[in-house]
DNA sequence: CTGAATTGGGAAAGCGCATTCCCACTGCAT
DNA sequence: ATGCAGTGGGAATGCGCTTTCCCAATTCAG
């Protein structure tokens, strides 16, 4: 048995497919009481769910919003989830999830599936790349979205346009302030050490990573400070891992030639949480304690590593009212309120977090 | 400038749009190789994107996957849904997703717009409830899953049938043993600690939490122990936060009577990683410490939570694996493996993974 | 060399719904 | 009584695609 159909049900109510279309799906006009009650109650008994294909064919327009992300288990990403999800619910609509990696060619792929199943709009949470490998990936992907604005769908995009983009009508960028607030960070982590700093990095390229990356540094200029070094590793807690154990190599043989430990010997600076949880981890696993013999600092406030010990130094990030924006912002009419371009940036703001990772004994 | 149609790209090519239709979208029929590479070119200058939802339409099938999760950001479903996606590439389908705060009521929402979508299969990752509250919802939701499955919709459920629903064709459970689990977890705890046990678990009714529960008291008697006392309270870190105060202020309470610390005076077992945190927390808040006041232990096994210090004692889940089984339970012709019912529960093993919090010092 | 079987393309009929256009009817003013 | 706007319902068209059916051109066996 396949669904019931409106023409079954206007059947069983005795009258038109278009009456039944009027009163069952809102529609300017209102047909009489007493038919719409018989057609409500023969849908009813049919047990009709409209067809949401069909209606979109005919009224071209899906009720869906895709969402893409580099990995939907990670929490950064989950948290941007969950204010998107929230958002649609506001517009009742649906999301669609799509997750690649981070690739740039899978992210074409999945605005073109999203432009195939005719999505209302596009919010694209993952960080950009510039790496010259990903180069004619970008452009196509750049490509492909010009393609999917100029059919009338809208995206916004977390953190920096796509590489390549124009700025067209329904094309917005949520700016997160990585710089300013990673400054900020080097300032208040620079006002209570004075000792070296190193960050730990994701790969060259990584706008977010970057963009972190050159705040922190102007931070430090701006305090007198030399220039952290900077090792570059994945972006995720293996990456964080593995940098950390240079680190632990090198503050072991630091101390030893001290003989003693004498309070930390580093600040690192992790662009994200993830990373610095996995430093920590790895610093742990080396024996070195936190903030004893290193302090460090990560990025975003991640939720679920609030309860991490120590607590973690960071910068907080509103990720879900992130998500909730960058999905508002695709809403019909949604750029009502400034009468700016449409491109125009929406605003976000992040907050120094100093927690117990980066105390120093006094 | 709307997308381009199949139609306008067969003119193009100068054929017919039946032709154009079986060389762009697999069709058995191959049209002959010169005809196919104009029509190839043409749907490439013109920037050809096939419209999902006729071809939904056209041939009633539409390439989606709906998962209903209670949230997005928690990392249990965060991981589950990492494994529906992956699955879900595999089968060349994307997903659609629905968040539900575990609401039966919502979830009946979330079916019936999937099935307004016509997706062709359902994940649901919650778990159910039988709460007397929740008994009409249940019972609505049973029977919308009934009419989707009647429909030729597949669905899969993690952990427990949906109360009520009739085991229909194309309906699968995916059977997570938790009370088997829970019992063993509870027969390794008793046998490296012989004082009291307590258990912070969710609200009445919900499954998961009450075959833990039920299980983990089973291995207790096994053990010859007494059973543990309960506290119920949300099935969050808020829950478990809450339900941590409490034990803080008894472990206080039974500190003073006997004057100093002498070792842990309670094993708490948290029904889950994200409740054993907040309860972990709570504890730690109150300046009580693990595993040297009080040992612990989780259930889930939350990737994210790895790096907790002290190592949370958990049972070892296959999130992700749960994921991918479940969306591959409802692809067509899944069922071939096994030639029994199709409602036959899959597989999944856990492991008990003993760490720091419950290391009683000898 | 003829008739049958095969191939390859097009015409057309939906898929389920929204919507425009049309028509019969009512109520009112003239 | 006649004309008019206004009301409420139905017929028909189209959204973009798939698929069946049909037909002309081949090909092959006899």
């Amino acid at each position: 048995m396949a669904a019931s159909t409106l023409t079954e049900v206007a059947r069983l109510a005795g009258v038109s497919p278009a009456t039944a279309s009027r009163v069952l799906n809102g529609s300017a006009r209102k047909p009489g009481k007493d038919i719409a009650d018989r057609v409500r109650q023969a849908a009813d008994s049919l047990g009709y769910i409209p067809n949401a294909q069909a209606q979109g064919l005919a009224k071209s327009s899906s009720g869906l919003i895709g969402l893409i992300v580099h990995d939907i288990a990670d929490p950064y990403f989950a948290a941007i989830a969950r204010g998107v999800q929230d958002a649609a619910r506001e517009q009742r609509k649906m999301v669609l999830l799509a997750t690649t990696g981070g690739a740039p060619a899978e992210e074409k792929e999945a605005v073109a599936a999203f432009a195939a199943r005719r999505a209302d709009s596009i919010v694209i949470a993952g960080s950009r790349s510039s790496r010259t490998e990903d180069r004619d990936d970008n452009a196509e992907l750049a490509a492909e979205l010009d393609r999917y604005c100029r059919n009338g769908g809208r995206v916004a995009v977390v953190g920096h346009p796509v590489v390549g983009a124009s700025a067209l009508e329904g094309y917005h960028v949520i700016a997160v302030p990585n710089e300013e607030l990673a400054r900020a960070l080097a300032t208040e982590l620079a006002a209570g050490w004075n000792g070296d700093f190193v960050v730990i990095g994701g790969p060259e390229g990584l706008f977010t990573s970057d963009d972190r990356i050159r705040g922190f540094q102007e931070g430090l200029a701006k305090a007198g400070r030399a220039p952290a070094e900077i090792l570059r590793n994945s972006f995720n807690r293996a990456g964080g891992y593995e940098a950390g154990l240079t680190l632990a190599a090198r503050i072991k043989g630091g101390q030893a030639d001290t003989g003693e430990a004498t309070g930390p010997r580093l600040c690192i600076f992790a662009v994200n949480d993830v990373m610095a949880i996995g430093a920590a981890a790895a610093l742990r696993a080396e024996g070195l304690r936190i903030p004893r013999d290193a302090t460090i600092a990560g990025f975003d406030d991640i939720e679920t590593l609030r309860d991490f010990r120590p607590a973690l130094s960071t910068v907080r990030l509103p990720l879900e009212e992130i998500g909730r924006l960058a999905t508002r912002a695709t809403a019909p009419g949604a750029d009502g309120g400034d009468d700016h371009d449409a491109g125009l940036p929406q605003q976000i703001t992040g907050e120094v977090t100093l927690r117990r990772s980066t105390e120093v004994a006094a």
